[in-house]
DNA sequence: TGTACATCAGTGAACGCGCGTTCACTGATGTAC
DNA sequence: TGTACATCAGTGAACGCGCGTTCACTGATGTAC
């Protein structure tokens, strides 16, 4: 695999524009993959889509899973910064989490659709990586926070933190996640204000659900 | 496309152990499909996980499209009989549908996966259909459900129905579809008493979440 | 009953298409001296 | 400055593999008379 990586003194420098084809292939394998398995898109197909010859996904990616990894990883990155950020300094608050994730799902709607891709179908080394580094990220923050809110008095006390858990990122990804069977079937267009009055609904529902009876909201 | 359907009065009458490799490749089928893509699954592999002749495939269900199709009818069919039965009759109560859609998904766990894989990556009509089928059958008993108990003044009034139907399938299915995120990462196993638990928990949250301040429950 | 025949489920080799991949090549653009 | 040369990004034809599919065929099992 001979790549542009490939430094050297002489001859004609890298870097003219020749960065634009590498993105064109990344943004048309994004389009493709959304929406198609893996080997139901075809290189030509990508290729095409991007307005360049086939042979270029060779030449920047190495091959065809080369690219679809960038890809993944170019998508993956900024989820995994932000929701780094949320447990260093926001993860006091399970709204702060709502509203942080809601936000990030509604400016990256491929996201859930490749990890759980991924997750379903991809193989079994990705997979194990994928599901470690999303547990790793969400839950110890999240069920910290849970086990004091129901330390100090405020959740029920026979709440089972872990299901508590699991509701609530039920109810926070999978309305992304089945978007064209909301968007069908419940008439709720998933928009900007849409996502922000489910992401209110969703604290509310949460909040109320798990409060112990003497508790204040 | 020929098959054994075609009935005649002379030769050796069809049916005497034939019925077999067909009920073996729909097996062989799902186990395959369930963990992979519909083009990363041949039809040699399908094949010789069912112990049979490749070219049964073509004899049997016409072609490879054939034999997934006639698998996933057969997975979806108890389903949406179960899913009828329950519009009929038990609908009058959201426990009963949390209680009964969560035992239909303990049985038959590979069917959200194929539902999310036909939304998110099936061709269009394929889609549409299931979309059209699953919300006709869902939504409006549910909707009508939270609808009177929130005029009856048991449910929150500023509540809006649709999102808190949303959260109700959200909580109910999400759990199933990323059973082995939830079983790494929070480790809760999905088996029986596992699954009960968190339909009573699920059942509590959304009831406690719903509730008007000063309704019963 | 015996026999010729029809139809069955199932076989296995061969075909041909689409795909990912490879590679010799080109023209442009730079550097060395 | 001019010129020979090195390296670049990109091209397009060809290759070869795996796959879905086809088809002539077989032996078994029935029916007709």
């Amino acid at each position: 695999m001979k790549g542009p990586s490939v430094k050297s003194k002489k001859g004609r420098p890298a870097g003219t524009h020749n960065e634009s084809v590498r993105c064109l292939l990344l943004e048309a394998a994004r389009k493709q993959f959304s929406v198609r398995e893996f080997k139901a898109v075809s290189i030509k197909t990508i290729a095409e889509s991007a307005g360049v010859n086939g042979a270029m996904v060779h030449y920047y990616f190495g091959d065809k899973k080369g690219l679809y990894l960038a890809m993944v990883e170019q998508i993956f990155a900024p989820m995994f910064e932000n929701l780094s950020e949320l447990e260093g300094r926001h993860y006091h608050s399970i709204e702060a989490f709502v509203r942080t994730y809601t936000r990030l799902l509604a400016e990256n709607p491929w996201w859930p659709n490749f990890v759980i891709r991924e997750i379903l179908f991809g193989d079994e080394e990705f997979r194990d990586v994928i599901i470690t580094r999303i547990a790793d990220h969400l839950t110890p923050g999240l069920l910290r926070l849970i086990n004091e809110e129901r330390a100090d008095g405020h959740f029920r006390d026979e709440l089972d933190p872990r299901y508590a858990l699991l509701s609530l990122i039920s109810m926070t990804v999978f309305p992304f996640l089945a978007k064209p069977l909301v968007e069908s079937a419940l008439g709720v267009s998933m928009d900007e204000p849409a996502v922000e009055a489910l992401a209110d609904h969703t604290c509310k529902l949460f909040l109320s659900g798990v409060r112990a009876d003497g508790a204040q909201s």
